[in-house]
Formats: C-alpha cells, sequence, structure tokens
RNA sequence: UCCCUGGUAGCUCAAUGGUAGAGCAACCGGCUGUUAACCGGUAGGUUGCAGGUUCGAGACCUGCCCAGGGAGCCA
C-alpha cells in the first residue's frame, strides 16, 4: 500500500493509503474514536468506528497515548467535519509504540518549561510552522544569492582572533593555544571576494554577551555576502532586493504555515524596494521630532529603532553612521570623514536591525592605523592588510541575521522560536 | 552586570498570618461524528533552598538559587 505524508492526502481521495506518523490527540465517543494523526507535513483526522475495523484494533486505538506513534491505513475521503477538509476511514492499524505520558499537554505552558521540553516543543503545529518558515527563508536567501553569480564559501568557525575586537568571545582549547568562536565570518568573506569577486557565507556566529532581551541569542546564524568593486549605495540596492524575495518567497510558499501562526501578512506584502534610505543625522532629526533626548554620535537603542521603523512602511536603511559606532574597518565617507560608508537596514514593526554592512577599507595606511587604534593584536591582522596589498578594490558586504528577519515575518515576540535548538544566556538544554 | 516581576500537584494557576485547592494530563467507568469533545469517579504536595519573626508562615523578614521581562551590547 502506498505511504502518503498528510500534507499530499487530497490527492489521493478515494483512494487507501496509509499515514505514518504520531497520535497528536484523541477524541472519543465509545463506539468511534477520532485519531488526529500527524507526520510532520500535516494532520489528519483518523476515524476508527467499532465493527468496522477488528476489535483488538478498536481497542488498541482506545488505548493510544499522545505522541505515540502509529500506522494508520484507510480510505482517504472529502469530510467537512475533518480539520484540514479531508479524513482517513481507518481499515487497519499498527501501533508502532505506546508513549509514555507526554509532557506537553494540548494547552498553555510556560516558556521555560517549553525551552526545557523543546525537542518535543517542535512536534507542535506552531513551532513546526515556524520552522519551516525558517527552512524557506534560508532556501530563498542562498537561491537569491546563487542566481547571482555569488560563490558559497565557508568561514570558519575556530578562529585565532577577534573579528571584531571589542564584543565579547566564546574562549576554546585550541592543543597549546586558544582559539575563539567566530562572530562574524565577514573578513574571510573579504579574502574569498578578491578571489571570486563575489561571495557568502552562510553559518553560525557566536557572542558571549550576557545580552537578556527578545532579540538576542548567543548562538545565531547570518548570511554575509561579500562583493568587490562594490560601493555602498550598491551594496544597499542588493539588499533590499534580497529581501524583497525572501519576504515575496515566503509569502508564495509559506502561507498556510503564516496561517498557522496566525501572521498579518499584509504588512508583508508592502515588502518591495525600493526602501527608504535616511542618513544617520536624519534618524537623529526624527528621534528629537519625537522628544528622544538624544546625542549625535550615540549608536541607537532599542526604543530609538522602533520609533525610526515605524515611521515607514517597509524595511528602512539607516546609512552613514559616526565612524565611532562602527567596527574599525568600515570605510569613512571621503565627503565627511567623521562618517563612516555603512548602512545598518531596520525591519518595520519595531524588530530592529536585520541587516548590518558596509563599505570597507581599501587603503592598507589607513587600515593598519586603525587597527592599531583600536589595540587589535596586529599579527593576526597579517593576512587581512594583504588584501589590501595585493590588488585592493573598493568593496562592501553585509550580514543578514536569521532568527531576527524570520521572528518579524512570522511576526514573533523573541527570537527563540525561531531556531531549532536555542542558545541563550543561562540556557545551553537540550 | 543593573532594574522590575515571579517560583505552590506532571502542566497552568488559586489560597486576609489560621484544615494547601481547581482545571488539564494520568488512571477507572460512561457515551456512534468528535473539534483543546463531554459526563462521573480515583490518585497525585518536603509550597525553589537555608535561616529568622510568630501560639501559628505558601504568605512576613534576611541571604542564596532559578526563571521571565527590560536596560546596556549587538545581528
Amino acid at each position: 500500500m502506498q505511504s502518503v505524508r498528510v500534507s499530499d492526502l487530497g490527492k489521493h481521495e478515494g483512494e487507501e493509503v496509509e499515514v505514518r506518523g504520531w497520535l497528536y490527540n484523541k477524541r472519543s465517543s465509545g463506539s468511534i474514536h477520532f485519531l488526529l494523526v500527524r507526520d510532520g507535513s500535516g494532520l489528519v483526522q483518523s476515524v476508527v468506528v467499532k465493527g468496522e475495523v477488528d476489535d483488538a484494533i478498536f481497542q488498541a486505538a482506545d488505548k493510544l497515548t499522545q505522541e505515540s506513534s502509529v500506522i494508520v491505513r484507510g480510505v482517504v475521503r472529502k469530510d467537512r467535519r475533518a480539520p484540514g477538509g479531508y479524513e482517513l476511514g481507518v481499515k487497519d492499524m499498527h501501533v508502532v509504540q505506546v508513549a509514555d505520558e507526554y509532557p506537553i499537554a494540548l494547552k498553555e505552558h510556560g516558556v521555560d518549561f517549553l525551552l526545557d521540553h523543546r525537542h518535543l516543543w517542535i512536534r507542535t503545529p506552531r513551532q513546526n510552522a515556524i520552522l519551516r518558515i525558517r527552512s524557506e527563508v534560508v532556501k530563498a536567501c542562498r537561491d537569491f544569492l546563487d542566481d547571482r553569480g555569488f560563490v558559497l564559501l565557508d568561514a570558519p568557525i575556530l578562529t585565532p582572533a577577534a573579528c571584531e575586537g571589542t564584543t565579547t568571545l566564546f574562549e576554546t582549547d585550541y592543543f597549546d593555544t586558544k582559539a575563539y568562536l567566530t562572530q562574524s565570518g565577514q573578513l574571510y568573506m573579504e579574502a574569498g571576494a578578491m578571489a571570486f569577486g563575489k561571495v557568502y557565507c552562510f553559518g553560525p556566529t557566536f557572542r558571549a554577551e550576557k545580552s537578556k532581551t527578545r532579540r538576542h541569542l548567543t548562538e545565531f546564524w547570518m548570511v554575509e555576502p561579500e562583493m568587490a568593486y562594490t560601493e555602498l549605495d550598491e551594496s544597499m540596492n542588493i539588499q533590499e532586493e534580497l529581501v524583497s524575495y525572501v519576504v515575496g518567497r515566503v509569502l508564495e510558499r509559506k502561507s498556510p504555515e503564516l496561517a498557522v501562526i496566525g501572521r498579518d501578512t499584509g504588512p508583508l506584502a508592502r515588502v518591495k524596494p525600493p526602501f527608504p534610505r535616511i542618513s544617520y543625522d536624519e534618524a537623529v532629526e526624527i528621534l528629537r521630532r519625537h522628544g528622544v533626548d538624544f546625542e549625535w554620535g550615540n549608536d541607537f537603542g532599542g526604543q530609538d529603532e522602533t520609533i525610526l521603523s515605524n515611521e515607514f512602511d517597509r524595511p528602512v536603511f539607516i546609512h552613514r553612521y559616526p565612524v565611532q559606532c562602527k567596527a574599525f574597518y568600515m570605510k569613512p565617507d571621503p565627503k565627511r570623514p567623521e562618517l563612516a560608508l555603512c548602512a545598518d537596514l531596520l525591519a518595520p514593526e519595531g524588530y530592529g536591525e536585520i541587516i548590518g554592512g558596509g563599505q570597507r577599507i581599501d587603503d592598507p595606511v589607513l587600515l593598519e592605523s586603525r587597527i592599531k587604534d583600536n589595540r587589535l593584536p596586529a599579527d593576526a591582522y597579517t593576512w587581512y592588510l594583504d588584501l589590501r596589498k595585493y590588488g585592493s578594490v573598493p568593496h562592501s558586504g553585509f550580514g543578514l541575521g536569521i532568527e531576527r528577519t524570520v521572528a518579524w515575518i512570522c511576526g514573533l515576540d523573541h527570537v527563540r522560536e525561531t531556531i531549532p535548538f536555542p542558545r541563550l544566556i543561562n540556557r545551553i538544554y537540550p
């Protein structure tokens, strides 16, 4: 007999098929059992009627516990009363395992409890939908870049020194010396851009900051493209096309999942180029108009970002921050050297920064002095300086945070639900 | 690291300083179309930990632990 995924049941109306899955929930009226079976692709109501199956099977159905693994066989039929519109009239059933008492009931739970049971929590429809959308976001990013001639160049996870100096690193032993988990693949992507023209990396990054907010994980994933012969404005063009493409792909292919999590897709449908581009100076003016006592030269806080993004109906670029706000490798604006040729992209609806990027310093003398000014270990950056000695060109890149992007697209209030097994301060289990 | 809030049954939560309780889950029984099904019953507790105040503490006080929310930092 043909095994069918629940999501494909509609194509098999009237046929006898089998579904291999787990019992999500069960309702019974004594002589008729309704088994809600999930298989990872969806939920199907399987109807077991006394007298229509062997008594042994009918009784086994009665004994099934939540999340017991089960194979049900029967005829697919349309029924308005069934969730999803189709149900299975069970003829035969094979119980693979009767599950122990399942910790996650079909009702509300606290976050701490759910995170302790994350390995089971991901079975629930809402978490399943979020992680399917994450999968689509990742694939959309890669398709977009692959189609435009970018080469995937994996960056190392173990690194000899800080990429950005100041922020906190996870340290680990590396034989007789120390190594650090990467904070960003960017510097390596700059090497790649000079080798391939356009590259990107996609991988986990690690920040040992003791951040306790809805926007932070200690382990998170970034897509980091880097492009040779590319200046800031062109980089922003790519970014707005990428983000629009990703949102479009989710709307196109994951609308059932968006419906499961109850996301209002109206704001997402507006995400199309061009995105507004405002300078740091203009952003400061907007904040002051809103009564924020903001000192020029500071970086924006979470509330500042919310005020700024609420001014627009789509993601907004903020470009040309004061150089002291940004990393050492950011190229100063030739017209105003106190500003960096950089841009952050703020997601709408108060979701904050989802992209940070900019044009990199291409002058070896300036870069060397910046490394010194930031008291970075010069030895560790010898190779990075080489990139400016051997055929230096203007180049730009950016990093898109996957979890923040997924949280925004899904309309979630915390990034921890956007990654299968979140790593947070004080949480590394399961 | 700082500020705020919380920790009671497996889970979600009640309980003027005066006998620790409900719903769900589990278990037993009933019900032929259920929609987090419903109805009846059974069982389930070192109230986060350690001290203290009191005739009496889940509640009040002190310290600690853990979690949530926020700040800073950042994607």
